[in-house]
DNA sequence: AGATTGACACCTAGGTGGTAATGT
DNA sequence: ACATTACCACCTAGGTGTCAATCT
């Protein structure tokens, strides 16, 4: 099923039309800078009203956060040098995909992630995000059919280190050489968009590995680093829908879910937080069994292990490493996000 | 998403041709008898070799028995009046399905079921068939898209009852009303049929209700009637790919996979045979738990209680109504058919 | 009396982080 | 040192038939 260097989590769907169709957004955009301006990249809507918005400033800080938290500024984007066809300036949309704009979910839990400074964990066997990926979809056209794909790019080319002395991500050095790049189409893909817009499209399925040598169709990463997941809304041209000229496909982009690949979690409130919102993790809960599952505002006693002074207590400068947990972040329990 | 009467269990993908198109299949076929001459009608190829097959035979008898058992003969089929576009002569074949053909998974445990007389559970919320329909395919073109549905046809215009001091069904009347018939689409459906030939097609996610009103998608039936799936492998024309005059279909049954739909199970023998060979139901296993998984052919000690005579011992004959077990049916213990 | 429903114990299947062992 | 792996207890999620209660 490889006809090109890209990689598929699956493509029975629709034949080979639809894994070329894949192949060419993914091929267009690969060596190129994080956010190039061909991108068609959208702000999460459901967080941020606006309208102006800078795509590469939208990678190297939170530009549109309400809290009061401090914002963990990202290393800045890596800057790659092959930017072989690259339109400066701005293209025409196919008008299947004109009026299209997506609005990231759960978007106020990856914000407490990302203050923290995200981590996900990376198996041999393939991880789940937590939290997925999950996306309201509006504007398709009902009836065009349409592919939801998902890559992931290094948000810069460095590796890191987690100082425990600190509670801070470091620079470790230059970034590992990357595996060939693999991209997760939505198991419902293709599919009208109308279905795309009738609910919640979620990627629980996408898992992450550091299993170069992967056979199951995961996301490749390398462990320590850091990346972007990017969300591609392609449409499939059918009889007679083709538009020469025309860019079909746009890539959304919500800086919040970026985060650095690890085998085990280094920043122990990112575990607390994953702890506290991941129903698969309830077990570790440091709350009463009865009343354990609190709505968010609740607080509980603890119930396992009185974990004192576990590491530092929780209170570090951002250094030049990366995004760290804010000091004061939230003391908002999540339930139920899946 | 209804635009005529037939209902899916969901038709996300390919959009609203795709629907169309399998909505023709269900409408070709909907008031046509059984089995019409029209249907290109593929016997069990795993089972069977017989070259010449008479599907009204296939479906009154159980043609290609290679056991010993007595054949339960299910009642003849239904050949209902309105025999509306039915060209009796042989059809052309649309090239992309002429070579097709389906074997039946697990044929060997269908055939026990099936002489005893197999009964599936329906329930409000939908319960899954065991076994589960799934079929190896042949002959198609690797890269062209297909849809693969399943729906069941009624064996006949009657309402039975178990009567438990024979251990046989008996007809308890005519037929209830019918619900709209309903279809369900495999879930990866299209795909190329590279992608369904690769392995296994299984149709696991399929259940059945007896929810008149059931707005899951869910296939209604009614029970206490008798039901026959049938597979349709549908050809979906790309560009160009169209050949007016063609059948671009074929549907495939298997008789031993037709059923009594049942809301508790009847015959304590099925009861056995599903508690024997469905991995889900191994905490009702009589045999320890160490040894309790046993080859086909092993035979273990009961564990739970000991049910004696608990119906009639099992030596009934065939009656008017339909299929019987066997008295003799097989010993054989099925450990992990899913 | 027969058919259906719902609560239940008991499974499969698989997603969590913890922990100790193992690499490197 | 640090990163990774394998195994584990503990969850969620959902597929089984049983049984008692209920419906018709």
């Amino acid at each position: 099923m490889e006809t090109s260097g890209v990689v598929f989590n699956q493509f029975p769907r629709g034949g080979f039309q639809l894994q070329a169709l894949a192949e060419r957004v993914s091929r267009d955009q690969e060596h190129l800078p994080v956010l190039p301006p061909l991108y068609n990249v959208v702000r999460d809507t459901a967080s941020c009203s606006r309208s102006t918005y800078s795509p590469l400033q939208a990678l190297s800080e939170s530009t549109c956060r309400d809290h009061a938290a401090p914002a963990p500024p990202p290393p800045p984007p890596r800057v790659q040098e092959s930017h072989s066809q690259v339109p400066n300036q701005s293209v025409t949309l196919h008008p299947a995909v004109a009026r299209c704009s997506a609005s990231l979910e759960l978007s106020a839990l990856w914000r407490s992630f990302h203050e923290l400074g995200t981590e996900m964990i990376v198996t041999k066997a393939g991880r789940r995000m937590f939290p997925a990926l999950q996306a309201r979809l509006s504007g398709l056209l009902p009836n065009a059919d349409y592919l939801l794909l998902v890559d992931f790019v290094p948000l810069d080319d460095k590796r890191y280190r987690y100082a425990f002395h600190s509670s801070s991500w470091v620079v470790a050095g230059k970034a590992d050489p990357v595996s060939p790049p693999r991209i997760h189409v939505h198991p419902d893909s293709p599919a009208a968009g109308a279905h795309w817009m009738r609910q919640l499209v979620s990627f629980d399925k996408l898992k992450l590995t550091n299993n170069q040598l992967d056979d199951n169709g995961h996301i490749i990463l390398n462990s320590m680093h850091r990346y972007q997941p990017r969300l591609h809304v392609v449409f499939l041209p059918g009889d007679g829908q083709s538009a020469p000229g025309t860019v079909p496909y746009r890539t959304f982009i919500f800086p919040e879910t970026g985060f650095t690949a690890v085998t085990a979690y280094q920043n122990h409130r990112i575990t607390q937080l994953k702890i506290a919102s991941n129903p698969f993790a309830k077990g570790f809960r440091d709350c009463d069994p009865d009343d354990c599952p609190p709505e968010p505002g609740g607080q509980r006693a603890p119930r396992r292990r009185e974990e004192g002074p576990l590491a530092q207590p929780y209170a570090a400068e951002p250094s030049a490493g990366g995004p760290l947990y804010a000091p004061h972040a939230h003391t908002v329990r999540y339930d139920t996000y899946i």
